[in-house]
DNA sequence: CATTATAATTATACCGGTATAATTTATCAA
DNA sequence: TTGATAAATTATACCGGTATAATTATAATG
């Protein structure tokens, strides 16, 4: 692991083991440098990497504090998106549907493959502490994603590809939208048709820019709490 | 104004004016160095800026790519929050309400104050293309923003706080949720009761950490679709 | 005591350098 | 042509330095 997100990780540890109170000082930069044994730009860019969680602030001639804790039961979304930030809480899942297709065209277009390449179709619940998170589709390209099953896919299917495929995920464009449910999405989250849902349609990209996974999420509104924070574009 | 940032503005310039396409890869380092008169450093930074707004991804060995663009009618929604992504929409305000208040336990508590400190209370509806976009309870740190008058609360706000006020706003903690509109809510907004609706309360707060604001927002489902990008943590 | 001017503290901008890791291209052998 | 190997390209990590801007603490002044 690299050297910033090393020390960045322990920082974070340090806030979250001691818990820290919003507008706690953090040592003076000098400080850390020794504290750290590294240089002066290393621990900016630990710091700014913090930041960028939402971490903690930072104020030129005053110094760096913690920032606001999430509130509980409150699921972080942060740029990475939901898919790791379930932490803390107890997810699992029931596959509905896995099979080996050929690509629509808007599935193709966003996948940037051919209609006649393979994708995966994966369609599941997502359950978060024994209540109903979600309905989910997604199809990953099975040039990237090449083999899937159902044990794996009742677990953590980004887990699978970082881990198991050695695949690195990068970035997500996502759209969302607020909308009604029809009638078998309401059946699948126990909810009547009409209530509101979360309607999150994503693409995923690995760290080469190369599209592996589009998916539509319909969230369960009664699970949908999320917490969100933006920094600014000063760093 | 800074010189990584008017770099950074240059390049975003360039990517939108001549609109290159995703995968387009942008000059080398080296190049841009000269191009720009500046140092490694400076302009690492400047690219560092535009992957967290979206606008590129970088390949190590590789190169700097342009990112895919936003779809046509979303809102970006990016890490400074929806307020000042609504470029390209036309936006308006009718107020409802504006007077100074006692905040309530929550508010106070929201803004760091004193429950016998001041606040000024504004409600509002906001408009997309004429459509209404949401409705908008606000609570502004009397002792931070110290004026507001009708003819402010109909334009933009917050464009009043940085210009007018000359604060910096720095970051903000947003509570997300999908509800169902109560009666009142749908009035206001032209939907029905029970429609669905986004549900934001949001903390601002200037670059020094200071709150200024505390906002409940309830969007109208049908104008509420938003585009968001997510970057990873290699940055 | 309040106000103002000055100094110290502190984070950030910007520079330019070496070393490194990932990717792409070129080279060579089978 | 294919596949392996080597070289070139390219972005990133990390270093340590000077200059600068914002804040905070101190001192001086009335």
């Amino acid at each position: 692991m690299l050297k910033y997100q090393q020390i960045a990780n322990e920082i974070q540890q340090d806030i979250e083991k001691n818990d820290l109170p919003q507008g706690t000082k953090l040592p003076v930069l000098e400080t850390l440098m020794s504290q750290y044994k590294t240089s002066k730009s290393t621990v900016i860019k630990a710091l700014s990497l913090l930041e960028r969680k939402g971490l903690v602030y930072q104020v030129r001639g005053s110094g760096i504090f913690v920032r606001r804790h999430n509130r509980k039961g409150y699921i972080s979304f942060s740029n990475q998106g939901f898919s790791d930030e379930l932490s803390g809480f107890d997810i699992t899942a029931k596959v509905l549907e896995l099979d080996i297709q050929k690509p629509s065209a808007e599935v193709a277009f966003n996948l940037k493959i051919d209609p006649e390449d393979d994708v995966y179709y994966v369609k599941r619940i997502r359950y978060i502490n024994g209540q109903t998170l979600c309905l989910e589709e997604s199809y990953y390209n099975k040039a990237i994603v090449t083999y899937l099953n159902n044990e794996i896919a009742t677990g953590s299917i980004f887990d699978y590809i970082s881990n198991g495929l050695g695949a690195k995920i990068g970035f997500s464009d996502m759209y969302v939208h607020i909308q009604k449910l029809d009638e078998n999405e309401a059946q699948h989250l126990g909810l009547q048709t009409g209530d509101p849902k979360l309607f999150v349609e994503t693409i995923f990209y690995l760290n080469n820019g190369l599209p592996f996974d589009f998916s539509r999420i319909s969230y369960n509104y009664e699970q949908s709490q999320f917490f969100f924070q933006s920094t600014g574009y000063s760093l």
